[in-house]
DNA sequence: GATCGTATGATATAACATATCAACCCCATC
DNA sequence: GATGGGGTTGATATGTTATATCATACGATC
């Protein structure tokens, strides 16, 4: 998936690839997945928009998985610690990664009509932050880079 | 200001020439800086971090300028939207702005030890969230960039 | 079988944010 | 000077997100 998810494509499939994956990646690095930190996973998979906690938490309820809120942030927590989702700031929510592969410097394109969420592929390196950052003897070890507008599909019709 | 802020520097000049910054454009703009929005431009001055609304509004009441949550949302939205100040996503907080003269595209670096909270002039043309947006047709209405980590003061001892 | 590390369960509360409606004030216009 | 509209404020209630704290379960290891 690159940054063209804003496009159609074969949805069901990144569920499947998605998990595949982590499970491949938990058992490389001895990481556990249980049932709550797979079954989160699935749900963020499921769309390409940011979740809140506690729709996650709506989910984990009616299935039997948990119902007070620290049952989905640890879940949340140990998904975005070891890079299988990632935290959308500007949202306070929270979405699937879609570049598991590989080590990466995210870019969050968020459209506010149609929710929808792209992660694309960047270059720390070559970023303002980075630039700033090192002008101002600045050590980063978390960048948060975020945009907010109109993705492709709903820019006309607005 | 620039990216030095990490610097020592004459404090007391920065509230003062930040309030009559606000006091001379709000006049051009026909804006109106009442009592409780310029106080509460003064407090996130005098200190270079982000405050919480909560934080701000215990000040407002202990002065007699409120006591309420929205009488510190109130006045936080009115000074972010006209750029007197801006919300610092991965806090949930505001700080004062820093360039009050012209239009920019702050980068926000965020030391996690000391808290303080510097922002710094950067180019949104050369940056990645522009880049990546061009290519996804993507149209940016806000962009958020900030770095979390050690500013120059605390990275040695940490 | 004692201990340790990791994960869960459960309750409460902290922290952040907004909806709503009434009252008020300024000031422009009739 | 009365009328009315826009913006601001006061006050109450509620919604939303996040964490602290303490207790329990369970497998691995010594």
């Amino acid at each position: 998936m690159t940054s063209q998810a804003f496009e159609a494509h074969d949805h069901h499939s990144c569920i499947a690839a998605g998990v595949a994956s982590a499970v491949q990646i938990c058992a490389e690095r001895n990481l556990q997945l249980t049932a709550a930190r797979q079954r989160v996973l699935e749900i963020l998979l499921s769309e390409h928009r940011a979740m809140g906690a506690y729709e996650i938490l709506e989910h984990l309820r009616a299935e039997g998985l948990g119902s007070q809120p620290p049952v989905a942030y640890r879940a949340l927590e140990f998904l975005t610690k070891n890079g299988f989702a990632h935290r959308i700031e500007r949202l306070n929510a929270f979405i699937a990664c879609s570049h598991l592969d590989n080590a990466h410097a995210p870019v969050f394109l968020i459209c506010r009509a149609c929710e929808r969420v792209v992660e694309a592929e960047a270059n720390a390196a070559q970023g303002e932050i980075d630039r700033v950052a090192k002008r101002a003897g600045f050590v980063v070890e978390r960048a948060v880079r975020e945009a907010e507008g109109l993705c492709p599909a709903c820019a006309p019709t607005a």
